[in-house]
RNA sequence: GGCGCUUUCGUCUAGUGGCUAGGACACAUGCCUCUCACGCAUGGAACACGGGUUCGAUUCCCGUAGGCGCUACCA
């Protein structure tokens, strides 16, 4: 049982945009389908026809594509198990609906949602199980004709799974050891509906993991209620030889108050809770993602692997192989992780100062471009190599370095106050001639010129610098002053000196 | 309500039957310095509570409380 390849799967509903919790089950899946060498599937359980969203398939593949998660098999991918999109899959599910209610392990039930829900409001805490199934319109309390003479009359019906009450059931779950219950507390679910023809999650799962030969289940907490459910199917079926480990990963909650993280959250706080931006079709409402507010998907990969499981050591900093090289489900943590959001924007500080400067130059560019500046490559990388160390995010750079392609029109207020004397104009019309009279206007031979200049006169270093820098820059922020005149040139220089002892005198 | 899962600094977490309970983010201070940042250094900050078991529990067991989830013809 332990000796066969490993195989996971996951396998979202195209119900709309993909919520980060969900790209962590995925990632998890990933890596541990590549510690093992193993395969990873992806599926798409599409049994509810209702809550199909439009483009939501193809949203899900641009992101995995983006954050860098590879699948091996399955829907665009293919593969020796498909289909793999449930709604294409009706045939398979009939086969095996029919066997189980021909072993007498399901039913026929006719009652409709309305009734249905005429009974949870007259009776509290109602459930369709061993105690109530008898006084219900099914297979079990109808004769046989009056089954058949329903179904032919085209009444709608659903099977239900029969659960024999007063069992132990026992999940192992590589991440939270055993978990035992009652089969008593489990009601009788609802596995297929003759409305859509269609099966209802449960036994599309149950069906589809066994038949794509699936070892390990990884997925979201919400889960565990029903694993023992998926573990009496697998018995039903006579699959629990075959039937995969299970392994139910904590949830992520909100960053400060109580519940599960939400869109809200992010619109609240100002983060994303969508890997790429979403436009709904329906609404038209758009919301964001962390490829269109500047995150890098190696640092989104980073902090998401690190919500929820640590390999033990102190090692924060990881590419997708040292992750996979480290992953271990038994060293996930059993208790939700809030989604501390300040972490991620220091992931994404980190992997920007790790990023090749030419790399972030070319995201950069538009940016520039868009501000309506033309800028050469090899310009841009100089200013980026001063500039990224000081910035979270690609587009934080334009505030950060405007000042390099456009002069300041005014000063600010404060800046000028502390940092221009009633001399200053005179010492900067001073170092203008000074400037002026340079041949070689590197940075080098300015920072030595001005140095002896400045040693000759006897004046300060800061007040010709952060002089210099109000001139130049309009406020008192930078890097390095003969980086920013060294980089704007000569004539630029001038000119901005020029004008700022004209207006600030 | 019922059932299940869960509980170490504000947050993400490491860890052990005996430790000064470790790291990171955030925060504070200092250093660096021509400014602002970056960076570096330092600091404050935690074993939910109550019972057991034990020579000794943060660690093992039970209970309580808090948190989370499920309780659909949704996944």
């Amino acid at each position: 049982m332990n000796d066969r390849k490993v195989r996971v799967r996951f396998a979202p509903s195209p119900t709309g945009p993909l919520h980060i919790g969900g790209v962590r089950t995925a990632l998890y899946n990933y890596l541990f389908a590549r510690k093992h060498g193993g395969d990873f599937i992806f599926r798409i359980e599409d049994t509810d026809s209702n809550r199909f969203v439009e483009g939501a398939e193809e949203y899900i593949l641009e992101s995995f594509r983006w954050l860098g998660v590879e699948f091996d098999e399955g829907v665009t991918f293919g593969g020796e198990h498909g289909p793999y999109r449930q709604s294409e899959r009706r045939e398979i599910y009939k086969k095996y609906v029919k066997q189980l209610l021909d072993a007498g392990k399901a039913y026929i039930a006719f009652d409709t949602p309305s009734e249905l829900d005429e009974k949870r409001a007259a009776i509290n805490n109602f459930q369709y199980d061993a105690s109530t199934r008898m006084q219900m319109r099914n297979s079990l309390t109808l004769a046989p004709e009056e089954v058949q003479a329903l179904i032919a009359s085209g009444h709608q019906y659903v099977v239900r799974f029969l659960v024999e009450p007063g069992q132990k059931v026992v999940v192992n779950d590589l991440i939270r050891g055993v978990v035992t219950i009652d089969s008593s507390i489990l009601d009788d679910k609802v596995l297929y509906k003759s409305a859509d023809e269609l099966p209802t999650y449960h036994l599309a799962n149950i069906v589809d993991d066994h038949l794509m030969e699936v070892s390990h289940v990884i997925r979201g907490e919400e889960w565990l209620p029903s694993a023992p459910l998926h573990v009496l199917l697998y018995r039903a079926f006579g699959w629990e030889d075959t039937m995969p480990q299970f392994a139910h990963l904590s949830l992520l909650l909100k960053p400060e108050g109580n519940g599960k993280l939400s869109k809200r959250d992010g619109d609240r706080l100002g983060f994303p809770v969508f890997p790429l931006e979403w436009h709904d079709p329906a609404s038209g409402a758009v919301s964001s993602g962390f490829r269109e507010a500047g995150y890098l998907p190696e640092a989104v990969i980073n902090f998401l692997a690190l919500l929820g499981w640590n390999p033990g050591d102190d090692v924060e900093l990881m590419t997708m192989d040292d992750l996979i090289a480290k992953f271990d489900l038994a060293k996930c943590s059993k208790a939700g992780a809030r989604f501390d959001y300040k972490k991620m924007i220091w992931f994404n500080h980190e992997y920007i100062l790790r990023t090749a400067d030419s790399e972030i130059a070319r995201m950069f560019k538009p940016i520039v471009e868009a501000h309506g500046i033309e800028v050469q490559m090899p310009l841009l990388e100089k200013i980026v190599s001063l500039m990224k160390g000081r910035i979270n995010f690609v587009h934080e750079l334009w505030d950060a370095c405007s000042f390099y392609f456009i002069a300041p029109t005014e000063y600010d207020e404060k800046t000028r106050k502390k940092r221009w004397k009633e001399d200053s104009a005179q010492k900067m019309g001073e170092l203008a001639d000074l400037l002026e009279s340079l041949d070689d206007f590197s940075i080098e031979n300015q920072d030595s010129a001005v140095h002896q200049w400045i040693e000759q006169k006897g004046y300060s270093m800061g007040e010709i610098m952060n002089a210099f820098r109000l001139a130049l820059v309009g406020e008192g922020k930078g890097p390095q002053m003969f980086d920013i005149s060294g980089l704007i040139g000569k004539e630029e220089t001038l000119t901005r000196l020029r004008r700022a002892i004209e207006v600030l005198g």
